[in-house]
DNA sequence: ATGACTCAGGAACTGAGA
């Protein structure tokens, strides 16, 4: 089974690079983020006309995440537990069900939180420790487990080009990287650092000042695997070359193959 | 160079992104 993350910066701008990619790729399960609209204006005909189930959790204007799947979705929970008052659409969980076993896939939005001197730090780290009570729950039923997304943070010096231009930045300050280390702490696998060590890997590189010509990229779209999920990781891959197409996201694709 | 570009919303610009 092939999975894979995605952040389009907009389903309405980006429905022909989905769906010219999703044709190349053949994904079975896809995680969107920053979808941009409304549930009710997600292109869900399109997509399923192409033998895909669709999920969407949108949101007026920006944000919004969903989750496609060729195989049947259930158990489909829209938002992160422990948020009574967060009204930001930017998760969904659901449960892709196979002949041969079955697998939890989350498609996350983790908030940027910049500018750090804001309530959208604070907010930030809050949303994180919301992740890691829900994920210690969840690894506590040793499945198959997935949590892919825009995690907007960049673990460690060797995902980034330039470390210094980020050191003040909410996606690399000490404390973001700490949550987060202490969020694939409790067990999961990184999946594209369980395949690939080298340095200069980016999924996201900035539209301004050339970022993609000089490579000044980041990594900040992840797969962690829990370890039933890891068990069975056969591949993980960065589809690097879509950001060379014409009016791309300011993300590419990150995909995973499970044998299961 | 705390800027460069690209979105949505809504009709000229601002806010957001990372």
């Amino acid at each position: 089974m092939r999975i894979a993350t995605w952040n389009v910066n907009s389903i309405k701008q980006r429905l022909t690079h989905l769906t010219s990619w999703l044709a190349e790729r053949q994904p079975d399960v896809v995680c969107l983020q920053e979808i941009k609209c409304v549930t009710d204006a997600f292109p869900r005909l399109e997509i399923e006309a192409l033998g895909y189930n669709v999920t969407v959790h949108g949101q007026k204007g920006f944000n919004g995440v969903a989750l496609l799947s060729k195989h049947p979705i259930d158990e489909v929970l829209h938002g992160l537990a422990g948020g009574d008052a967060d009204v930001q659409a930017r998760f969904i969980e659901a449960v892709i069900s196979t002949k041969i076993g079955s697998v939890r896939v989350v498609s996350l939005y983790l908030p940027n939180g910049n500018p750090v001197d804001s309530e959208k730090y604070p907010y930030k780290l809050k949303w994180m420790d919301r992740l890691i009570q829900f994920s210690r729950e969840r690894l506590a039923l040793e499945e198959p487990m997935v949590l892919a997304g825009d995690y907007n943070v960049i673990p460690t010096p060797e995902d980034v080009h330039n470390p210094a231009a980020w050191v003040n930045d909410a996606l690399f300050l000490p404390q973001t990287r700490a949550k987060y280390r202490e969020l694939a702490g409790l067990g999961f696998t990184d999946a594209i650092r369980a395949v690939n060590d080298a340095p200069g890997l980016y999924t996201f590189w900035d539209y301004q000042a050339g970022a993609w010509q000089k490579d000044n990229g980041i990594r900040i779209d992840h797969m962690l695997l829990s370890p039933q999920a890891a068990d069975r990781l056969t591949d993980a891959g960065i589809d690097r070359h879509v950001r060379s197409w014409e009016k791309p996201s300011d993300h590419v694709p990150v995909y995973i193959d499970l044998d299961l």
